[in-house]
DNA sequence: GCGGGCGTTTGAAATGTTTCAAGAGTCGTG
DNA sequence: CACGACTCTTGAAACATTTCAAACGCCCGC
């Protein structure tokens, strides 16, 4: 292929044409339709296409389609590996029907999820999913009544007015702290925070709860707020667990993500408790960096390219199937037991 | 505002005008030009927008322009946060230019490097930025013949053919290894590979440039292959050290990245191994991962936002710039001392 | 009362693609 | 030889926006 010296624009469909001796439509058709052109004829532009180095304009296609060739993932926490595992997810769902990902990123910020939306709302992509800052945020809300087909990606839809797709919180809460319990212990922290979160307080609520079933004194499940899902947060939390007196100190801790109980370990160790055995820890996620640490993180395990990959599903199931309902899809979270829970209490 | 009834099209200029009762124009004038618009037709104008929900097509607009409002970044490896930061870095930059950034991932794979390439081309992004699977790559050099900008981030231009950002590799290694001999350090280790990787290459070489003005034995650096920057295989070359002959065994591993150094973090400590007393580690890159170790690493830090902001900056240049010149962006890479090299060997 | 200038609005053209009804050409059959 | 059937190609319309020269209305000054 020699491309032709840039005289500025590139070449477009008529000048294929020109060069091929043939019809605007013929060329179309070639792209689009390559079985009802002759073969002669198709080869011809095809040489065409390529000596001029022809490449498709995408704005036109979409402007006469109405619609781009496009989903969109807006996240919430780039820096959090879980959520680009749950893009890889939708990525994979998207390029089986033959669609490009725009991936952006909110950092947790409601203006740049705002801002973000509004260009893909301006871009016509075909749907919309998104890790919301706030769930309840009206413009989500503006969205659905626009006629895009959105779906929420580990968050619940409160009043089912849209897809979503989710992990049960409350039973990963469960069964993170029937493990410590079975592992022995009895005094026990939940980290994390802020309650403003939703899954914090159902994998709080779901801890509680077993913790009740096993008749526990409510008292020996401590909880420890933190102000973000961070390492740093960890950390702190570390610090205030490290300051109870000893006979409240938590022999375990449930951490509400993997980046807490990651932070949460680093100051273990640190201070020169050994994990397990002077403290055991429990992360929720199950990202990658949890089975890379030092001492293997146990971890609820969350199927999170299977959560992308049916969140896709459902949005282009919105987006072509005329007679679809909202669903909002659960998925069971499962306990991956590492060295960071290792060993029964005596 | 109330969203109009939803009658299967989305509302155009063309119906905000006439539910103002100005011409197409006018219309496009309270968009683009406010100020020419007076203030009793603009606020018309306005409200007729906000009444049926006008959203700007922006494949439309885009066609018009015949550029899209859009610069990409092309990762190479989106499992890796450094690719993550760099991104972060270009995004900032983007958003001060009031451009979107499309961010895509290759995971490494040429093939799909290529797809999502084809498919920026068609969207006529305005530039693209790209850590390459292979910097050499003839589909690249397509990119530049067609006008396209393009800059290389992480990863330099071998002919000067365009532009590129990146830091200074040897260097990385020198200091690396330097704050190894500095340490006490007499045999040491370097992990990384494979060899196709360039700056995995540049990083040994600094190593052993450092290493030989020091006047230590060439033997007593030794090279520890890996098939990939991966934790996994940093695991893999923490057991093929364990098995050298004692006298073999270095006592300090410079690791090429991040990713490698946590995976033999992770296989020192289970195999009891005290870091840093019995084996210190360096990595490249420095990561929020490598700071919230268990045992926080000592890492060559790259200016990754940086990377990313200058990489935008240059794209940015070659297009708008009609005198722009490539220009290869070098920057220097400091060393982060931590724990994982904390004491001076006896 | 008329021309000039100013601020505002208009209408048409242009962007590159796809679609589709209609046309052209060819071949075989009656 | 005429007609229908079939294959292939054509040309025009449509998509939503932006731009720009031209028109419009109005006031001012002469």
């Amino acid at each position: 292929m020699t491309l032709q010296p840039r005289n500025g624009r590139a070449p477009s469909v008529k000048d294929v044409a020109a060069a091929a001796g043939v019809s605007l439509g013929t060329v179309s058709n070639v792209l689009n339709r390559p079985a009802v052109v002759s073969a002669t004829t198709r080869e011809r532009v095809e040489r065409a296409m390529a000596e001029l180095g022809f490449v498709r304009n995408e704005s036109a296609r979409q402007l006469r389609a109405g619609t781009s060739r496009a989903l969109a993932y807006v996240m919430l926490d780039g820096g959090n590996p879980f959520f680009h595992d749950v893009a890889e997810g939708i990525e994979t769902a998207a390029e089986d029907a033959d669609l490009s990902l725009f991936v952006c990123n909110s950092s947790g910020r409601s203006e740049r999820e705002v801002k973000h939306i509004d260009r893909l709302v301006q871009q016509r992509v075909q749907g919309i999913l998104i890790t919301p800052v706030d769930p309840d945020a009206p413009h989500l809300r503006d969205i659905s009544q626009r006629g895009i087909p959105f779906v929420m990606v580990d968050r619940f839809s409160r009043d089912g007015g849209h897809c979503s797709v989710a992990v049960d919180d409350v039973l990963g809460g469960r069964i993170a702290v029937e493990h410590l319990i079975d592992r022995g212990h009895r005094r026990v922290a939940f980290v994390g925070g802020p309650d403003s979160i939703g899954q914090v307080r159902e994998r709080l609520q779901g801890a509680r709860a077993i913790w009740a079933e096993f008749g526990m004194p409510e008292e020996d499940l401590i909880h420890l707020p933190t102000e973000a899902l961070t390492v740093a947060e960890g950390r702190s939390a570390g610090e205030r667990l490290a300051g109870l007196p000893t006979r409240r100190r938590p022999t375990a801790a449930f951490c509400a993500n993997d980046l807490l109980a990651l932070g949460l370990l680093q100051h273990a160790v640190t201070a020169g408790l050994r994990v397990p055995d002077d403290l055991a820890i429990v992360g929720f996620d199950d990202i990658d960096f949890a089975a890379a640490a030092a001492v293997p993180l146990t971890s609820v395990r969350q199927p999170r390219q299977e959560l992308g990959r049916t969140a896709a599903r459902l949005v282009l199931d919105e987006a072509t199937n005329p007679d679809h309902t909202h669903e909002q899809a659960t998925f069971v979270p499962a306990l991956v037991a590492r060295a960071s829970t290792g060993t029964v209490r005596r």
